[in-house]
RNA sequence: GGCUCGUUCGUCUAGUGGUUAGGACGCCGGAUUUUCAUUCCGGUAACAGGAGUUCGAUUCUCCUACGAGCUACCA
């Protein structure tokens, strides 16, 4: 199955500028780019930018911007960074060429005439296939025609009934008859090449030898294989990553996706994500190390064990919630003030508003921060986990009694104010997690109550809330005057 | 409709001509915990169907079913 190849690897990424940067494109990047760290290779980064309409430069700084985030710096890992549009002129040279050795040709039929046929195949139940009237004439006869100002599109003269076979470096080997593509078109009337011959010209003209890309390109193969055939050279090692699936086995699509579940890398940022476990999640979609069951890898491990061969053949359906829990992973990964520092600079960009608040208390947040990361996912969530540690909650009175507990209004009471004993007593030097917790729990005995009846209201009167972290963790972290200060609160 | 590709727990996947078909997410249960979460332990659940080859097929072959992609003078 391995195409024996000893020329050094070169691979291409190809994006349009057309749309944002998915997650599909993200994927197809990383795997071209371990690919190539693999196997020293190097990698070609080409804009393809001909469809002028959609082509936008924001889209550009968006996708290279996306992609330096995941950790892909192609502007610094490309060995060369083109435009499509930079090479028309070449591709209008090649076309030229093409038509002297006679491996294309004009042809007249018009889009109305085509319709018709395509119409008839459709209620004929038979594929639509064109082989064009003109493929035979001679080209005197086909010069005079252009000359006439006719309109005509140019198509590649397909040779019938051929068996075009190659193999896919994930696949093996796939196969199709030539009488199923009929003459495909290559070029507009005016010269301007299309996307089918145009990749193959770029392709060879950078000296690519590992085309890796969508499954969705897959039929454009054989097509492709004619044109390095009508060119006189060698094609390149094909490899068709499988697609990205939605809930619906369609392919992922940011506009059929249930709200809050993130497609485009900017969502991922946006939501909080870390780089690290978006690459990490994208790698794992639809290719697996094999040699291992771990499934937590930085990109440099990943340039490491990184193999074609263990790409999936089928299409992988997207799961968010395991994007969720790589980035928890990963959130629990970090030191605290790598956490610290890392989500300061997201709220600084994704919540301005809370910033201020977070930078007042930045010196908590080292210690707040790995207890936070223990109950959210993302750093969209955070902000509700952390608040309580910053201000005191409303004080609420009613929200002490809890009837299945047993805890009434009065033994609240009681307790809050064992509790603020409790706590002066405790040196400020020993105020930690440990002490104050062994100091409850003779309280809790020598008021011969549970647990559960002592640090409810311990817990209402730090945070404002039923679910939160330790009432000791909160304790130790926001220090002796602040505790005591929310729980003479209820006095 | 035509062409092409694909099919192992709900999801991502490992795996072999003979395995109790393994791991992860999710879910459920238990332990720890005052709670939620974390952590630890345990459980749930899969080889699409049929035929053939074979002593034996999830694994090899064929057929069917189902799914998906493509089907532009877009990329």
């Amino acid at each position: 199955m391995n195409t024996v190849n000893t020329r050094p690897v070169v691979v291409r990424m190809p994006p349009s500028p057309t749309g944002h940067l998915h997650l599909g494109t993200a994927r197809t990047a990383l795997f071209n780019y371990l690919f190539a760290k693999k196997h020293q290779g190097e990698i070609v980064f080409r804009w393809e930018d001909t469809d002028k309409e959609r082509s936008k430069t924001e889209h550009e700084t968006e996708i290279l911007e996306g992609l330096k985030w995941l950790g892909l710096d192609f502007e610094k890992e490309s060995s060369l960074m083109v435009r499509q549009t930079e090479s028309i002129d070449h591709h209008t040279e090649v076309l030229r060429k093409l038509w002297e050795a006679g491996k294309v040709f004009p042809c007249f039929t018009t889009p109305a005439e085509l319709d018709v046929l395509r119409e008839e195949a459709q209620q004929n139940k038979t594929g639509f296939v064109f082989w064009s009237p003109y493929r035979e004439k001679d080209k005197a006869t086909l010069e005079t025609e252009m000359k006439s100002g006719r309109p005509f599109a140019w198509r590649l003269k397909v040779e019938q009934n051929q068996i075009i076979s190659y193999i896919d470096e994930i696949r093996g080997e796939t196969s199709v008859n030539s009488s199923t593509l009929g003459d495909f078109v290559v070029a507009r009337s005016d010269g301007s090449v299309l996307y089918l011959l145009a990749n193959v010209i770029d392709d060879h003209e950078q000296g690519i030898t590992h085309v890796i890309r969508g499954e969705d390109h897959i039929s454009n193969t054989p097509k492709q294989l004619l044109c390095w055939k009508a060119l006189g050279v060698e094609p390149p090692i094909y490899a068709h990553i499988p697609l990205v699936l939605d809930a619906q086995k369609r392919k992922l699509s940011k506009r059929r996706v249930e709200p809050g579940v993130a497609v485009l890398v900017p969502d991922f940022q946006a939501q909080g994500f870390v780089p690290e476990a978006v690459l990490n999640g994208l790698a794992f979609l639809g290719w697996n190390p094999k040699i291992t069951t771990d499934e937590i890898f930085s990109l440099p491990q990943l340039e490491e064990i990184f193999d074609l061969a263990g790409v999936n053949k089928a299409a992988a359906q997207y799961d968010f919630e395991k994007m969720r829990w790589y980035n928890q992973q990963w959130l629990q990964s970090y030191s605290e003030t790598e956490l610290t520092e890392r989500f300061m600079d997201w709220t600084k960009t994704f919540d301005a508003d809370n910033s201020i608040l977070l930078e007042a208390h930045k010196s908590k947040l080292p210690a707040v921060l790995p207890v936070v990361a223990q109950k959210a996912k993302t750093f969209a969530e955070f902000y509700d986990e952390l608040v309580y540690f910053l201000e005191a909650p409303k004080v609420d009175h009613e929200a002490l009694v809890n009837e299945k507990m047993k805890i009434s209004s009065a033994l609240a009471k009681s307790v809050l104010e064992e509790l603020a004993s409790l706590l002066q007593d405790i040196d400020e030097s020993d105020f930690t997690a440990e002490t104050i917790k062994e100091k409850s729990i003779e309280s809790i005995a020598k008021m011969e109550l549970k647990n559960g009846q002592f640090l409810s209201p311990f817990r209402f009167a730090l945070s404002g809330r039923e679910k939160s972290a330790g009432p000791f963790e909160i304790a130790a972290i926001i220090g002796k005057e602040e505790s005591l200060r929310r729980i003479n609160a209820y006095h």
